[in-house]
RNA sequence: GGGGAUAUCGUCUAGCGGUUAGGACGAGGGAUUUUCAGUCCUUAAACCGGGGUUCGAUUCCCCGUAUCCCUACCA
């Protein structure tokens, strides 16, 4: 049987890092064992504010700008959909009354107030927390219901929750945990079908998951605890259970479950900053999988694929470390074509200002021309804008000049005489590459005898505005000649 | 309170009874150079604690400790 693996998400919102971790995994998979990955929309909880189906075009780009597009989700169709649980209401309903037949399940009649008072009281007495089971029955069959029948007149709302097994154990074996134990004891009788008909996690997942062909199952850490839960369900109906692996969760510098407070944690927000798809992917794999001892950071999509397996994936939660993900980042901008990065920088540039929005021959020209120069020095494409800003504005002295800077080059003595010579050199200089400019450059500090550094630093604070950039002369043909000369003169003039 | 999981440099990790405990990010130093960056070289940096098992434990078992997760008519 071909390997059929789901992404789950809810549309809570932009998905987090952690959620879309799990799903690259998933995909992998598929991808390894050429089976099929499946995407579910899990909107069955209809709390005001936990219910954002605006958000879920995120949960759609950010796939589609890993590369990991499922083969069968609501997008795209499949034959074993509809593959938004709220469109497949009465399935659940059909398998909850399946299994309140059966006795797995019961009806529970208990209001939220006597369940919230019950818990209370619980929690005062140091006791364990869980459902008091009133309305099932020894043998796990809906107690109170001819009671309740007979006081009202007609049958009143109810939740159908599951008849756990009293005794014994479940073992769930989890393909990077290990078999896990669990006693029946301690787990609570699950609500699988709430009031407003709609039904709970470990439904909707057990029904969807069997219907769907489901046969591995990788999602987050934190269902691990409950997995006894899931599996009492899928054998309540008989039906063989997924293989099952949790991958540890992403945590923040403090070690505590990543959130908002650490930077960003949503997945388009690194889209927005300039990651690349690629490093995205490759960080992300790396975050708690390792490929055993080949000692590498950098793989692609098909290496990885490759060398995967879910024995690989570390048993421990990881921190989430921004700095690598820059510096993987910065590895890929660098091994990319320039066209790709250049073309990935101009939407930065719009937002910046630097260039308009359906930039012109020119502005393209000069884009064209300068990122590469500062591609080595780019961790992130939103940094392309400070970087390149000087280029496109126009640069007025002083106010446009890093004070630090001039202070430090512009009170030498030999200042002006070299900027007269750079202006007169540079204006009758015949082709305006970049070897011409070093040349005229350094025969200037030989005639006014003057050591290499204390031509370039003042001559790159005039042209600049700043101390630090791409090498002077690559700066200088980026400038044009008309800019730097404009700029050379300027400072002739004003300082 | 109950349940589950985890524990190697600051961080991500390799290791699957015997190793000088390896790599990467970050940090320090050096080389290159025209500043920054990049690149190359280099230094410091770790097996949570206590018991076992064993000729021998980072590795296997138990206990403790710490951390994380679950404990909802949320996923």
């Amino acid at each position: 049987m071909s390997v059929r693996v789901r992404y789950a998400p809810s549309p809570t919102g932009s998905p987090h890092v952690g959620n879309l971790r799990t799903a690259i995994y998933n995909w992998i998979l598929a991808r390894k064992e050429g089976g099929q990955f499946i995407a579910r929309l899990e909107d069955t909880d209809r709390t005001p504010g936990r219910y954002l189906p605006e958000g879920i075009w995120e949960i759609e780009e950010s796939l589609r700008y890993l590369g990991t597009v499922p083969d069968e989700w609501w997008v795209g169709g499949g034959s074993a959909g509809p593959y938004v649980q709220s469109e497949r209401l009465e399935s659940y309903k059909v398998h909850a009354e399946m299994l309140i037949e059966s006795g797995h399940a019961y009806k529970c009649y208990c209001s939220r107030e006597r369940l919230e008072a019950m818990r209370m009281d619980q929690q005062a007495k140091n006791m364990p927390t869980g459902y008091d089971r009133t309305c099932r029955d020894e043998a796990g069959r809906s107690r109170m219901y001819a009671q309740r029948l007979a006081e009202l007149g007609h049958e009143p709302p109810y939740v159908v929750r599951l008849a756990m097994p009293l005794e014994g154990q479940t073992i769930v074996h989890d393909m990077v945990k290990g078999d896990i134990v669990y006693d029946n004891r301690t787990q609570d009788d699950q609500v699988l079908l709430k009031t407003d008909g709609f039904p709970t996690y470990f439904l909707a997942c057990a029904v969807d998951d069997h219907l769907m062909g489901i046969t591995h199952v990788i999602r987050g850490d934190d269902w691990l605890s409950s997995a006894a839960k899931f599996v009492a369900v899928i054998n309540a109906f008989g039906w063989e259970a997924p293989k099952l692996a949790h991958p540890p969760l992403i945590l923040g510098a403090d070690r505590k479950k990543l959130s908002k407070r650490h930077g960003s944690t949503q997945f388009m927000d690194f889209v927005k900053e300039g990651y690349l798809p690629e490093a995205l992917f490759n960080f992300l794999v790396l975050l708690g999988w390792s490929a055993g001892d080949e000692n590498r950071e950098l793989f692609s999509i098909g290496e990885i694929i490759e060398r995967f397996s879910l024995q690989g994936i570390s048993e421990h939660p990881a921190i989430f470390d921004y700095d690598k993900l820059k510096w993987i980042n910065g590895q890929y901008i660098r091994q990319s074509p320039q066209g790709r990065i250049i073309g990935l920088c101009i939407p930065y540039l719009i937002k910046a200002g630097l260039i308009s929005a359906e930039p012109t021959a020119e502005e393209l020209e000069i884009a064209r021309r300068v990122i590469p120069l500062e591609i080595e020095r780019m961790k992130v494409l939103s940094e392309v804008a400070d970087l390149t800003a000087y280029f496109f504005k126009d640069l007025d002295y002083p106010s446009g000049y890093e004070e630090k800077a001039v202070a430090k080059w512009f009170k030498v003595e030999h200042l002006k005489p070299m900027l007269l010579e750079e202006i007169t050199l540079l204006s009758n200089l015949k082709d305006w590459e970049v070897e011409g400019i070093e040349k005229v450059i350094r025969e200037i500090g030989d005639k006014l005898e003057l050591k290499f550094s204390e031509v370039i630093h003042p001559t790159r604070v005039a042209v600049t505005g700043r101390t630090v950039g791409p090498g002077l002369f690559e700066a200088i043909w980026g400038l044009g000649r008309e800019t730097t000369i404009l700029r050379l003169q300027r400072v002739f003039d004003r300082v």
